[in-house]
Parts: structure tokens; C-alpha cells; sequence
DNA sequence: TAAAAATACTCCATAGGTATTTTAT
DNA sequence: ATAAAATACCTATGGAGTATTTTTA
């Protein structure tokens, strides 16, 4: 029954209020708009919205639902970008920087770490200076990065501190392959 | 295209990694099977499993993308279960009745296990003494009552024990808006 | 030769479009 | 009277089944 597409319509009217206008961000006429949220509501067994007099609101389920609908898409959009990764041979290198008096403990559980969580991916090491990564990251010359804080991480993507004084930057999204989170 | 059935039956070849034993748990037969992961694998751009000599195996990004798949039909199943309380009204209160000698430790607990398992469930909390729950929760007064054992739980359903001399009653499914199991 | 997946085809369910009606302001 | 959503009906796409072929061990 597409689950996801119901959802793609549920999230729409959610967001106009108003079905004809839904319907015409979604590239479809009314009509079938009207039915497929009336599908996905017996589906989920209860009212989306309140069709009252005076346009269309939110029902309490709808409101409790909608937030649920959107990472679901999230996640679906999420997939697609790394099965299209895959595709590109993207699951290959990752090119990581890390600073030149990194101790080999730490580069070796991280290496290690990576490997396990996303074995077909491979790491290209590099040895950088915090401030020269925070270019490369900014450029795409990098992926991630392991730099010392305190750092200006103006849109970056911020990972977990490392033991002591280390700390990871990941660039913005779109530079992003592999090592989750 | 359905990605979300699509996926389930990616989940199930990877578990089984025999294209008919997949198809006979899913209740379908083979040829469907193996056109929808074909049309997967169209639709993501990649190939999903190594059908080599010798049985199927995952491919690289078949991996990657497992995991994934994974979560996102843990949202679905989550977002069901979210609408099927909804319905119930169960995103509303749920009347609790506590035997009145309970500890502090216990009370405190079960709440922030409920708070975890359903962060919009409030929940209304009544001192009452055993046999007196027993009567609200058969009249439909309270949604669940934790009580003394031993108990006369005919036509209530039963939760599990909780630390040493207290167990849980749960009343008839028409009244149990959430806390599930 | 046997077993498993792919291919060919057929059928039916369902999603979407158009036309129309209903309702509420 | 107008505008928006619901209803009715029709068509077409595609998903699933059966039968069959292909391939490899």
C-alpha cells in the first residue's frame, strides 16, 4: 500500500492545510489526494485531519503522527543517498585528517572502529594541522577530521570527543560518506 | 514502487540468503520475489546480492545498506504502533493505580520506564488498595493497576512480576491505551 | 541430473485521472 | 454563489501467480 508516498501526502497537506493546493505541490489532482489520505488514515486507524467548516486542521493524531512521518522520510531519503554512494563506488575511500602528533593508540582503535562498523569502507589517512583540516574540510578535500579543540566549527558536523584533548569535526553533510553518526 | 515492502523483502533474503526459502516466509512465491529485489536494485542503483555459483551472498553495498533498511522498518513498525495509540486515545492519560505501601524506589522507576517507552503518555498516578483497583479496573476506572499478589485476575490481563511481592494487572484490551505488553 | 534463480506470460488489484455532486460560507 | 472536498466511474500500470527455461555443481 506505499506506506512512504501516503506519508509524502500526509506531511504535504499537513504542511497547506488545503488539499487542492496540496495536490498541486504533489503534481496530482484532488480527488486522488482526498483518497489517499483517506486510505492512510484506515490504514492507521485514525483521523489525520479535522474536516471542519472552515478548511482543514490537524487532528490530535495527526499532530502526534507527523513528527513520526518526517524522520521516517528522513530515514528513506538517508538510504537512497548511500545506496547512490554504493553505486558511485562512494562506500570507497573516506579521507580522513587527522593532526601529526596523534599517538598511535588513538589512530589505530579509531581505524579499528571504523572498520568494524563499515568494513567495505576504506580510510585514507592524512596528516594535517587542525587549522589547515578546517580548510580542507570547508573545500570537500576532506571528509572528516580530527582536530584539536577548541575549534570554529561554523558549519561543520561535530562527532564525539576522543579521549583527552582530540576531538572530531565532520564536514557539512553532503561531504559525508561513510562512519555514521 | 513500495520501498518499504521492498526492503522487507531485501531483510528477508539477506537473513536467508536462498531466494525460495525467503519467498515461502514471506507467503509468496519465487518469481516475484526475485523480480521485486530486481526492481530494488533498478531503483537504488545497485546491486543488492552477489547471486554467484554456489548460493547468494550479500554484496558490498547490499551490507551497507542492510543495517539501514533495518532501522527504517523499525521506524515504520514504530510509527504504526504510535497511530495505533493514537486511536485508542491512549496518547492521553492512562490512570495507574498504586497499592498506597508502595516504595518511592519502585513508584519512581516504573514512571521513568513508561517515560522512556512512551514519551507522550502522561500518566495519572491513584493510591488504591488492591481489591479496590481490581473493581475500578473491571468498571473501566483505571487503564492498569499494580497490585498485591496473590489476585483474582479473571478477565484482566496480567504484566509482568515486578521486584518482590507486587505484580502488575492489566484490565481487558478495550481499556489499555499504552504501556505495552 | 538436480536445484535454484531467471524469464515469459497472464490476470487482477489498485492508484490516478475526469466529471460531477455536495456542503458550507 | 463560490470554493473546496467528497463521490462515482473509468482506465492503466504494475505486482503476483503459474509455467518454463537456464545455469551450475
Amino acid at each position: 500500500m506505499d506506506l512512504l508516498r501516503h506519508l509524502r501526502f500526509f506531511v504535504t497537506v499537513a504542511d497547506e492545510l488545503h488539499f487542492s493546493r496540496a495536490a498541486g505541490r504533489l503534481g496530482m489532482a484532488q480527488p486522488p489526494l482526498s483518497q489517499a489520505i483517506r486510505r492512510l488514515e484506515r490504514e492507521l486507524g485514525t483521523e489525520l485531519f479535522d474536516r471542519s467548516q472552515r478548511g482543514v486542521r490537524l487532528s490530535a493524531a495527526g499532530a502526534a503522527l507527523l513528527e513520526e512521518a518526517h524522520e521516517l522520510l528522513a530515514r528513506e531519503k538517508r538510504l537512497r543517498t548511500l545506496a547512490r554512494r554504493a553505486a558511485d563506488g562512494g562506500l570507497g575511500v573516506l579521507r580522513a585528517g587527522v593532526p601529526p602528533d596523534t599517538s598511535a593508540a588513538v589512530l589505530s582503535a579509531l581505524l579499528s572502529a571504523c572498520a568494524e562498523h563499515a568494513p567495505e569502507l576504506s580510510v585514507d589517512l592524512q596528516e594535517v594541522t587542525t587549522a589547515e583540516q578546517l580548510r580542507l574540510l570547508a573545500s570537500g578535500g576532506l571528509d572528516v577530521g580530527l582536530v584539536h579543540h577548541p575549534v570554529d566549527a561554523t558549519e561543520l558536523r561535530l562527532g564525539p570527543d576522543v579521549s583527552l584533548d582530540l576531538g572530531v569535526v565532520l564536514p557539512a553533510p553532503h561531504h559525508w560518506p561513510g562512519c555514521r553518526k
